[in-house]
RNA sequence: GCCGGGGUGGCCGAGUGGUUCAGGCGGUGGGCUGCAGACCCGCUCUACGUGGGUUCGAUUCCCACCCCCGGCUCCA
């Protein structure tokens, strides 16, 4: 079966076939490492993984590089890099700053069960290629210096626009942003930015003291990595403009070949009260937070319980609505392997038949969701008819194959795993608190029946409990407990 | 203002020119249970923003309108 995905360029599905053959050339656009994640950011990333984990199934290689951005991206009101500003706060070194945030940010999406990209690279190690593909570009006259400043010339790129759609000229007619003195069309974006005297963060240039603007360092990790020419190059929503539009221009005119990226992927944005959740906003909940609240598989089984491309909203209510379902997931497997301790080995019945028949239409359907745009909330849906189907029937048989049981439970666990869920180590060791609750359960239910005198019974469990290494010691204040 | 995306049953959320359909959560009735839980079955009124149009037939296509969200150089 073919893949298709959306293409956000021309804004329709498109059959996915990558440059070479089965080879996934992937870019997805990561944070800029100044404070913790928050949902927001994990829903695009937990996107992507899927995608990620869809190509694989389906037979893809993938290299996929996601950059981490420690230098470049400044506030909007005091026109601060974000990271030097927070250093000075806190009065550390801004790279002690990044690399708190960076091992932070990935712990979260390791907690997240997200597999980590392939090479997550970060802005200030590229600072040479960076300089390299500006001086390139000032060559090519696509770019111009003016103070110390080094502006892309967007008026030279005619495809300039081609993503978000937008017009050089009607540009600026909502803008709220100041336009720089030194540029010669107020659409033109810095590549290259003068430092100020006092700057933390400045590195030495052809142009004098300065850093890179905040679109060049994606496109020049993405040219180096994945070479001129990528298979997808994924991100949120609010990228496309000016971020996304900005690296076309920028890789389009440096390597002369298009297109830069053959699939542009956007996920849509995760609300809370219906408003994007953002930092500049204040109204974000880290993932931290919200790991704290509810399990992992479960925020997990949130976001994709709705399209990648959809907005998605977080409330308490859908979060245990979420774990609910997922608990329903999870007793389904633990029903089949217990179903599977008695199962036994011989040819299928009847009704065996009609199961593993069902079984195969449901994986079917779900590869098929998966195929359309990677249409998790469908996918999710057969997962749960599957789900049914396995509890009915192993209501109405005592005894099952044990082929067949171990091949609907690996089919279950295989779409799982694609999604990311049924990861959860389901052998639990037991919490302290676990073992002190139950020792202390029975302790009273003993002493209830040495009060009936039931003696041989309490007895009884006195030896057991000695067996599993908890002493018990009847004294006149009650009894006492220890573990030998 | 310009440009996108969207409005689906109590809540969430897929989807489609037509006959049985999503799915989840919640509620409710029943089955199984000594009881509870888990699980299964049923129900949750004419579900598809409003008004037109095309069509034998539209939630799905077209037009207009209303509302929500987002982008228009901070953003995942």
């Amino acid at each position: 079966m073919v893949l298709r995905v959306f293409n956000t360029i021309d804004g329709k599905l498109e059959e996915f076939r990558p440059l070479l053959d089965t080879h996934v050339g992937m870019y997805v656009c990561g944070p800029t490492v100044y404070d913790w994640t928050h949902m927001g950011h994990a829903r695009t990333y937990l996107a992507f993984d899927v995608i990620v984990r869809w190509l694989k199934f389906k037979g893809f290689s993938v290299f996929y590089v996601q950059n981490i951005t420690d230098v470049g991206h400044l506030t909007e009101d005091s026109a601060e890099d974000k990271i030097a500003k927070k250093a000075k706060e806190k009065r550390i070194e801004p790279m002690q700053l990044v690399e708190f945030y960076m091992r932070e940010y990935l712990k979260d999406l390791d907690l997240l069960g997200v597999e980590r990209p392939d090479i997550s690279p970060r802005a200030t190690g590229h600072l040479i290629e960076i300089i390299e593909a500006v001086e390139s570009l000032i060559k090519k006259e696509y770019a111009y210096e003016v103070n110390g400043n080094v502006f892309f010339d967007v008026s030279k790129f005619e495809d300039y626009g081609m993503l978000s759609k937008i017009k050089p000229k009607a540009m600026l007619a909502g803008s709220r942003f100041e336009i720089h003195p030194d540029k010669r069309n107020p659409q033109d974006f810095a590549l290259w930015k003068k430092a100020e005297k006092n700057a933390l963060l400045k590195w030495w240039s052809p142009w004098g003291y300065g850093f890179p603007g905040w679109h060049i360092e994606c496109a020049i990790m993405g040219l180096k990595y994945l070479g001129s020419q990528l298979d997808i190059h994924g991100g949120a929503r609010d990228l496309v403009f000016p971020h996304h539009e900005n690296e076309i221009a920028q890789c389009e005119a440096l390597t002369g070949k298009k297109p830069f990226v053959k699939y542009w992927l956007h996920t849509g944005f995760l609300t809370i009260s219906g408003e994007k959740m953002a930092k500049s906003l204040g109204n974000y909940v880290t993932v931290r937070e919200a790991l704290e609240k509810y399990e992992a598989e479960a925020i997990r089984l949130f976001v994709l319980s709705a399209h990648y491309r959809s907005e998605i909203n977080f409330t308490d209510k859908r979060l245990r609505a979420a774990e609910a379902g997922l608990r329903r997931l999870y007793n389904t497997i633990s029903s089949l392997e217990e179903a599977m301790e008695h199962s036994v080995k011989r040819k299928l019945t009847e009704a065996e038949k009609k199961i593993k028949k069902k079984v195969e239409k449901l994986e079917f359907e779900f590869v098929e969701a998966m195929d359309e745009d990677f249409n998790t909330p469908q996918a999710i849906a057969t997962l749960f008819e599957l789900s049914r189907e396995i509890n009915r029937f192993l209501g109405e048989q005592k005894q099952a194959s044990i082929e067949l049981l171990k091949e609907i439970y690996e089919a279950l666990l295989e779409k799982g795993k694609v999604l990311g869920l049924f990861q959860r180590e389901r052998i639990k060791k037991p919490s302290e608190k676990l073992v002190n609750d139950l020792v202390k359960l029975l302790v009273e239910l003993r002493e209830n029946l040495r009060r009936k005198g039931d003696f041989e019974l309490s007895d009884g469990i006195r030896a057991k409990l000695r067996e599993s290494g908890v002493v018990l010691e009847d004294t006149s204040e009650g009894c006492k407990w220890k573990l030998t």
